[in-house]
RNA sequence: GCGCCUGUAGCUCAGCUGGAUAGAGCAUCGGACUUCGAAUCCGCAGGUCGCAGGUUCGAAUCCUGCCGGGCGCGCCA
């Protein structure tokens, strides 16, 4: 199986040898990836390389002077006839032209090629481990964690395409103050049956905060105040914690229950342990509806030693640290935290060590042991991210949110400090731990609209909307749409730029809202394939398109054998957006060719040679956006349920 | 103050990683359904690529300095 690019970089590559033999370019030169591009200009070819921009240096010539040298070469070894011609142009460039033979292949291609149309092997079977969303199991996604859910699900999808070895993880944050305070909050609600009941009946109501008795008792002052705090303690109260005692006011009790608070910490007791596992499967149903699994769920917890058949990795590896310059305690600092059971001292990081490439270098030490003997989240990061390169990853990738982008030399920071940790230990492996091992993927945030006005959003007054209820918002007839929607809409921005969400935007079914767009697409061609195929005038699929003739079909011939490069470019880029900008390029290029030959050269015709190649044309496109939407976790419908009509629109608005 | 991201048509954004005359959608205006889907298409108009230097055959893209916007700089995660 091969595709058109492959074949005409074959044919360049055999150009330079050619001209090594002939001359005209210097013996040793390495091979080099050959560019192609599509030029803008019809009148600058089917493709275009810079390749002798690339040659020029070594060959000591001008690029001008190298491409006409070079173009003669090219026909020569074109023994198949794919080169209708060749053309030098401006200060360089080689214009070819392709013959009808080598673009008309094109959509052969695809037919043969089918679902695997696309695929690519530029990653190489690279060891990929690809980290995203990891939401603290506090509370429900909101639209910022949709975002990284999205990216970082496509762009596996792309980079497995790509010949990546991915592996997908979510690190789930159920150590330390966040999920203590969970629990704490969880607790208070539980005690209070009552004041639970009202306030339950009020949020049902669909007010967010207000209720009258307030929060119970000894609420803590920065503990979760959303409704969905309540509804957990609900949920407990009803199926229980598989604990002999039935009253949750008895305290003493309960805490004798408690029997894995043997620690005493609020991050691991029952309560909470039981607290955050529910958040998290509110997570992963809200991941399942935008289609999106993972391969592996990372317990914190595993990494202190608190799951069973786990040990203190965070401990282990700090006190290895500390045997070096990499770590060291601080006897000055005084714990600010009133809750100290004891004023120890800290262990830092020395992340700002002359020794690290500067790139990895932070503005100041951090900490990784608190003054109370508690491990930071860093800590917990430093045996995470050890951990990952142990398990044998050549390569990492987190998604992070762009608030955290000051965390990140920090991390590639102790990565290296690792490896210098391991070189002193004699590990043979020592040289696989290096900063640039750590890919940091920072997606921006994303504001929430509706009809172009900011939705309020106040994160402490509990009242958010959540990733839940953006899909249940977006979705329309059809089950999938808000999924379709969601995703398609968080692709439309690179990751490093700032995205609207509009929710009345996602809900148009117009080319302001491109899935429509694409979708539609395909379902028109899956009805002019129905209609052919009921009238039995579907060729055989592997019949030859060569009665292809017009421009615009070229043009969609050579637009189709784009989708391999694509792929490859989005995934070596990290990159899915360019997916679904190929899409909405394709889509377009389609419906023009549609609506402009309506008249003079429709798909199905009276000549069967002409029917037949205009059908494996369409039969090619859609596997093409059947393909590329795969890929982007959107579906492909055959047919779109109707629209509302007009009047109901109306009625609506 | 320091660091990261960002500035492209009236608005929202692409721009194949340094290539040829910078492109889409929306909005405005004007056109196209008797046929395989008008959720579509065609056309008009719209630009000092924030500003100023620099690098070279060539810069929206790379380097420096300003200006404007966003986000960080916890013994939070």
């Amino acid at each position: 199986m091969t595709t058109l690019h492959e074949r005409i970089r074959g044919l360049l590559s055999r150009a330079s040898q050619a001209a090594q033999e002939h001359g005209v370019l210097p013996q040793a030169l390495a091979p080099r990836e050959i560019q192609l591009e599509r030029p803008r200009q019809a009148s600058h070819g089917d493709m275009a390389t810079n390749l002798c921009f690339a040659l020029a240096k070594a060959a000591g010539k001008n690029p001008r002077a190298l491409a006409e040298a070079f173009a003669p070469l090219v026909r020569e070894v074109d023994v198949e006839g794919w080169i209708q011609a060749v053309e030098v142009a401006g200060p360089g460039f080689l214009n070819l032209r392709l013959s009808d033979a080598a673009w008309q292949a094109s959509v052969t291609d695809v037919l043969l090629q089918g679902a695997d149309f696309g695929l690519g092997n530029a990653g190489a079977q690279e060891r990929v481990l690809l980290e995203f969303v990891s939401a603290n199991p506090t509370g429900p996604m909101h639209v910022g964690h949709g975002r990284g859910a999205v990216l970082g699900d496509t762009l596996a999808r792309v980079m497995r395409a790509s010949g990546y070895d991915v592996t997908t993880e979510y690190y789930i944050n159920n150590v330390g103050n966040q999920v203590g305070k969970l629990g704490e909050s969880v607790w208070c609600w539980l005690r209070e049956p009552d004041k639970r009941a009202t306030a339950l009946a009020i949020w049902g109501n669909g007010d967010p905060v207000a209720f009258p008795d307030g929060f119970p008792a000894g609420f803590p002052e920065d503990g979760y105040r959303g409704a969905y705090i309540a509804e957990c303690a609900e949920d407990l109260a009803k199926t229980g914690l598989d604990c002999p005692t039935a009253d949750w006011t008895d305290d003493a009790a309960w805490r004798a229950a408690d029997v894995e608070s043997v620690t005493g910490r609020a991050d691991n007791r029952t309560i909470t342990v039981r607290a955050w596992q529910r958040q998290l499967d509110r997570i992963r149903d809200d991941l399942g509806k935008l289609d999106i699994r993972f391969d592996n769920w990372f317990s914190e917890r595993r990494l202190h030693g608190l799951d069973p058949e786990t040990r203190d990795a965070v401990k282990d590896v700090t006190r290895r640290l500390l045997g070096t310059d990499w770590a060291y305690e601080d006897e000055n600092a005084a714990p600010d935290d009133e809750d100290a059971v004891v004023a120890g001292r800290a262990v830092f990081f020395r992340g700002t060590s002359e020794n690290l490439p500067k790139q990895f270098r932070d503005g100041k030490d951090r900490v990784i042991i608190r003054g109370d003997g508690r491990p930071t989240y860093f800590a917990a990061d430093i045996a995470y991210h050890d951990h990952k390169l142990a398990r044998g990853f050549d390569h990492l990738i987190n998604v992070l949110g762009a608030d955290h982008h000051g965390y990140v030399s920090r991390l590639k920071g102790v990565i290296h400090a690792l490896g210098d940790l391991r070189r002193q230990e004699g590990d043979a492996n020592a040289a696989r731990w290096t900063g640039d091992r750590l890919e940091v993927l920072l997606v921006q945030m994303v504001a929430l609209l509706r009809d172009g006005k900011p939705v309020p959003m106040g994160k402490r007054s509990g009242e958010f909307v959540t990733l839940r209820d953006v899909i249940d918002d977006v979705t329309t007839a059809e089950p999938a749409s808000g999924r379709d929607a969601v995703r398609f809409l968080f692709l439309m921005r690179k990751a490093d730029a700032q995205l609207d969400f509009d929710l009345e935007v996602a809900r148009r079914t117009s080319m302001e809202n491109p899935v429509y767009y694409v979708q539609y697409g395909h379902a028109r061609l899956c009805s002019i394939l129905e209609r052919a195929a009921k009238e039995g005038r579907l060729p055989a699929l592997d019949a030859p398109a060569t009665a292809l003739a017009l421009d615009d079909e070229r043009a969609l011939a050579l637009a189709i054998a784009e989708l391999p490069e694509v792929i490859a470019r989005a995934a070596k880029a990290r990159e899915p957006h360019q997916v679904a900008y190929y899409l909405t390029d394709l889509c377009r290029a389609f419906h023009g060719y549609y609506s402009r030959h309506k008249s003079d050269a429709r798909v199905i015709g009276d000549d069967d040679a002409e029917t037949h190649a205009r059908l494996q044309l369409v039969r090619a496109l859609k596997q093409v956006i059947g393909n590329g939407l795969r890929l982007l976790g959107v579906s492909a419908p055959e047919r779109m349920t109707a629209l509302p009509d007009a009047a109901e629109m109306e009625a609506e608005g």
